[in-house]
DNA sequence: ACCTTTTGTTGGGTTTACCGTACATTCTTC
DNA sequence: GAAGAATGTACGGTAAACCCAACAAAAGGT
């Protein structure tokens, strides 16, 4: 058999992009919405749906409504979490304006290689663990930018983000909690992963490793699977999973 | 008449760039050079220089040696700046390897947009300049990669860059000279600049601006012309224009 | 129900950037 | 200085993306 990993062109990733957000917007995606979104003509949305639909990625028929297969969903996937990887490096460590931000990642996300991607989206996450950068970070560097002949009086922010980080090292042993116990919408560091072998394995190779930052996005209505963010991913864990995960509220 | 500036495909630039790295290292560029470099045939070699040619860009005729017009110097310098721009970054910032960087950056360059390669260059000088930053920025980034486990012991390196930044700062009232007086391979720290009105606007709008950190290239055999690296762009500078700046040597 | 507008498709045509093959020129070497 | 190798060009052909114009289907209004 031939490789299973899609070699999709640049063009097709737009369209697979565009497909998947107009599809989390509305109901469905009309081969109209996708050419407004793209700028493009009619007749090259429909050229681009059988390509697409030849590789088995999306659902569609003429004059039918266009859906994203299982397979598709993979990509579209792995597509928004590389924009947004590279939306939130270039806002929150090169602090880039966020319309500008978000053209950016559009025309750059094609040309980012996994393994730099990764640094991007490591690179955030740095900033929220290591003492150096304060909560300041970004501000301290939009200001640079913009007034380069003023630098050099900024000891005090030096000194505040050390005073930051002790802050931040003394309420670690506090405030332990675990992931299961936190509201949407909070961020937390993991501290340290309890479950045995088969379990922790699991948690580990979602990414979630010791350091990592996450967010809680929802918690569904029955209170069992809750949905997370983890390096730009979007990840859904069991509750009793999410037990097992120490954390540190940020 | 048409906008002046030109509007490239990205693959003419790869070609501009082939040409003018080629160019450099021997006397000529030659087809063979071209597409053994780019790894493509040389009748797509043949086409390229002919839609350059007739952009101007490149003084060809058929079973002649290719070389770049001014105009096609002008674009081939932006493209390299750009493409050294996102190397630099890369590496000195994401830590990343340096022949990644250096495949990575030929892929990005052509969707980075200007705006955003100037946030590359910024954050590079930034990190040399921010009390923050020790010198030790981007080891202690790439540890944190491959190290997510045990990070949160480095409050040392906290403290030392707040040493180093002390130590910085009272070396600058000694050590401020003058750009002319430095030696080629040496990099400075721009504290001010001396000259007068038209001077000292004409070297301002070359983007030495105090804060900037620049490097000296050369200096032409009889003395005069210095060039000196700033922002990734190299400049010619003339030594009375030079003597006007005032910088801290690194 | 019918007519109009909106939406969608098809077919033909353009541009860019490749390749392969066949022919042309230059260089090398004896 | 002529044969053979290396280098360079020209000509057709392919594929991806796009467009326009003509036709087809669906949706909406009266």
């Amino acid at each position: 058999m031939e490789h299973p990993e899609e070699n999709l062109s640049a063009s097709l990733e737009d369209y697979i992009k565009a497909i998947a957000t107009i599809s989390a917007d509305k109901q469905a995606a009309r081969p109209k919405d996708i050419s407004l979104r793209l700028g493009v003509n009619m007749s090259s949305v429909t050229g681009a749906l059988h390509a697409l639909s030849d590789k088995g990625l999306i659902n569609y028929a003429p004059y039918e409504i266009v859906t994203l297969t299982d397979k598709g969903q993979d990509v579209a996937r792995e597509v928004v979490r590389k924009h947004e990887g590279i939306r939130d490096f270039l806002t929150k460590v090169l602090a880039v304006d966020t319309e500008v931000a978000e053209k950016a990642a559009c025309d750059m996300e094609h040309a980012v290689s996994p393994e730099v991607l990764n640094r991007f989206i490591q690179f955030v996450d740095y900033l929220q663990v290591c003492p150096r950068a304060g909560s300041n970070w970004a501000e301290e560097f939009g200001y640079f930018c913009e007034h380069p002949e003023e630098e050099d009086d900024c000891e005090h922010c030096l000194t505040l983000s050390l005073i930051d980080y002790r802050a931040r090292k003394d309420r670690v042993a506090l405030e332990t909690k675990f992931l299961n116990e936190l509201e949407p919408g909070t961020r937390a560091r993991i501290v340290k992963i309890n479950g045995n072998g088969e379990t922790k394995r699991r948690i580990v190779d979602m990414g979630m490793t010791p350091g990592t930052v996450v967010e809680i996005e929802r918690i569904a209505p029955l209170g069992d699977p809750m949905e997370i963010k983890v390096k730009g991913y979007h990840l859904s864990l069991r509750m009793v999973e999410a037990g097992t995960v120490a954390v540190e509220p940020l």
